[in-house]
DNA sequence: AACCCCATCAACCGCCACAGA
DNA sequence: TTCTGTGGCGGTTGATGGGGT
């Protein structure tokens, strides 16, 4: 893939059949380790670094390099929003796939879905675009629910996820997210208070992405035996995440909004 | 056919932690 | 305690290929 020019003699970028096969023989002889030696042994004219990341991504034995599965995706997702970015500790739970290659598929697919998702792939918490459209909406005294014909607005995969993620999530508590996600809106709030005309081109792509639109039955099919890694039900995570009916309908903002107006609005 | 844009992913780089001298 | 070597990790790069114009 690259082609930087090597120094010391040492080449760089993708590998040959035979290098791989040079490596693979060395490896199955000695073991692998003592990587900083590996290569003049093995006759490879490569650094250890980069015979270390060859053998451990792509020609150790047992790696899976096949698609992956939901559940895989669904255990990555869990674990990130546990771990983080600590793509080895993510691989260690994953038999036969590497840190890179969890990496990779993170930031190629399920980053960009969960975006798509309204979800912060950092948090794993619902983007405040979100909340902002919706908060400025209920504060023009809108319901966009109503506005839209609809129930609620979240797409039914959203909701079987944001219950995955409330296992963990960084959520715990409404209101501390309100008041860290919600507040720094106010000024905003108060200055589209002043035009109460609606226009839907000014919602945010992302909300508008939301294709998949979700009815109050569909909260309803949702197992309620379903229980996740801390043994909570499915309920228990509904109510304690707002992911209630009412919390998926335009969360009334407007008191704590109106409340705190006078002290931060700078207008 | 030629060009451009974008997604994908193998590979590299810099940094850090740890063990041993 | 400090230094050095080694392995490992996470972020980033860039070659490649596919799709669109």
């Amino acid at each position: 893939m690259r082609k930087i020019p090597s120094e010391n003699g040492l080449k760089k970028g993708p590998w040959t059949e035979d290098e791989d096969l040079k490596l693979i023989q060395y490896v199955q002889t000695h073991g692998p380790g003592q990587w900083r030696t590996l290569p003049k042994n093995a006759g490879l004219q490569r650094c250890g670094k980069s015979c270390r990341l060859r053998w451990t991504n792509y020609l150790r034995p047992g790696i899976n390099r096949g698609r992956f599965s939901f559940e895989e995706e669904e255990t990555i997702i869990q674990l990130h929003s546990v771990l983080g970015n600590k793509w080895s500790a993510i691989a260690a739970r994953l038999p036969g796939r590497t840190d890179n290659e969890i990496k990779n598929y993170w930031n190629t697919h399920i980053r960009k879905r969960l975006l798509q998702m309204g979800i912060d792939p950092v948090t794993h918490a619902p983007r405040v675009d979100f909340l902002e459209i919706s908060s400025i909406l209920n504060s023009a005294g809108l319901n966009l629910s109503n506005i839209l014909n609809l129930q609620t607005l979240v797409n039914p995969q959203l909701l079987k996820l944001a219950t995955i993620l409330a296992s963990s999530s960084k959520i715990e508590n409404r209101d501390l997210f309100l008041n860290n996600h919600v507040n720094p809106l106010i000024p905003y709030q108060n200055h589209h208070n002043s035009n109460l005309a609606f226009d839907a081109s000014n919602l945010p792509n992302t909300l508008l992405n939301q294709s998949h639109l979700m009815h109050e039955n569909d909260i309803q099919n949702i197992p309620e035996n379903l229980v996740n890694m801390n043994g909570d039900t499915t309920q228990d995570i509904l109510m304690r995440t707002c992911l209630t009916d009412d919390c998926f309908t335009i969360p009334n903002y407007s008191n704590q909004s109106t409340a705190q107006t006078s002290e931060k609005s700078s207008f």
